[in-house]
DNA sequence: GTGGTCTAGACCACC
DNA sequence: GTGGTCTAGACCACG
């Protein structure tokens, strides 16, 4: 699963996809060269319209992130940028924590419960990759 | 000046006013009773249309944040106990989580790095609470 | 038609479709799944403007009654368990039974005569619910 | 207390004063030439606005309803019409208590809890009379 | 085609 | 002065 989208953010779906390609890109998930899911396949995955997997690519290569080579698929460009540094991307993660921390005091949801919640969805996010590694 | 926006950001207006007043209140900076700017003097400050203003603190009124007073103005409630049941409060925060999580894999954060960075930013939050607490 | 708007009321136009809206719903006159005029139809077959209709559908979406989906349409969900404690749902209720008992005082209907009003209209209420599941 | 008004209907304040009076009246609760409360004290029992009771009146004056006589108060005048038979003063509650029952139904409260919900607000409006009547 | 957002400007109810 | 509602019309994101 290359990107993962919430609906009700606010942000546009394809403005997601193409944020979490480059942040993937940044950290070294993805390399020069590697293919991307083919437009079909990500709408599939992300139960969004082929159109707007197909947007996302667009935007992609108009920026030349990706290049799509016809037939082939898409592939990641091998740009010389360097992967983030760990500061680098660990202040985007801090952003998004703020927010939940806001929204669990909200929830009256105290910080150890908070933290242990945490844990707890670490745990089940391991255990649902185990499962897929088995299958594929 | 209460909030700030950023048109290019892709999230509607109203909700940006909207996360900010949260994360106020939730940090302390405002408190139970203040009175917000009226929708008139926010919407001159912000730069926007009076019913983008209007909607975010109807938007605010509806989660139950300030209470509104017709020809009085618009105030922070005292947060009393949320409506909702616990559970649902968790499931919530979960899936805020969740999408967290997954972020993380693709910046190439470990679970333990994400963990302590929340840790950090309960701190920090906790700081700027007392920090609001002292200045009142 | 699903709704019917009175002008001179004074009841906001959006208010009055929602109302409307959750009666269809819990009458089973709308079942869950079931999708709704879209916007642009309701708008004009109630001559409102576009807006006031989104309104409705907006308020409707956020008391979790309808699911609204991009580019799709709006539907009815399938009422699970409401959220809200079940505390807090009798205070609501007490509340608006608190003002019927008031209007009932000044009507000159006594207490008995309240009770057995309720359990007519209960009935004939299941009486719409049933003609609604034959006929469907 | 003449009236008793509901901030979050969407009916404006004055109209329900207005309607409420012309419901005592209908049923015999108010009859010719009983005195209204003064504008004033009807905004204080009401805690809304002076220029709100005054409206409320005057409309009522407007409609031939009352007289106020200048330095002496508001007086029903004493029309010709007779008290509203039960029937019709039925009607009325029982589409408030319809309203009711649909907003039961979408908060899952079952039948026999409405039922058991409304004899209890009784018993508490009960309680609540008696302690006034002991006070004045 | 669908819903979502924003602007501009009007009128009302209320303090 | 306050907030609330509605209209009209524009543009965007999405299916």
């Amino acid at each position: 699963m290359i990107a993962h989208v919430n609906f009700k953010s606010g942000v546009p779906v394809y403005l997601q996809i193409v944020q979490q390609v480059k942040a993937a890109a940044a950290s070294g998930t993805l390399r020069g060269g590697d293919a991307l899911p083919s437009v079909r396949v990500l709408a599939e995955e992300l139960r969004i319209n082929r159109n707007t997997a197909a947007r996302a690519y667009a935007e992609l290569e108009a920026e030349g992130i990706i290049e799509t080579r016809q037939g082939a698929g898409c592939f990641l460009k091998a740009n010389g940028t360097s992967p983030l540094r760990k500061t680098v991307r660990s202040e985007r993660l801090a952003e998004e924590l703020d927010a939940v921390i806001v929204h669990a005091h909200h929830l009256q949801i105290s910080d150890p419960e908070l933290q242990s919640l945490l844990t707890e969805r670490l745990e089940a996010f391991r255990q649902r990759q185990q499962a897929n590694g088995a299958t594929h």
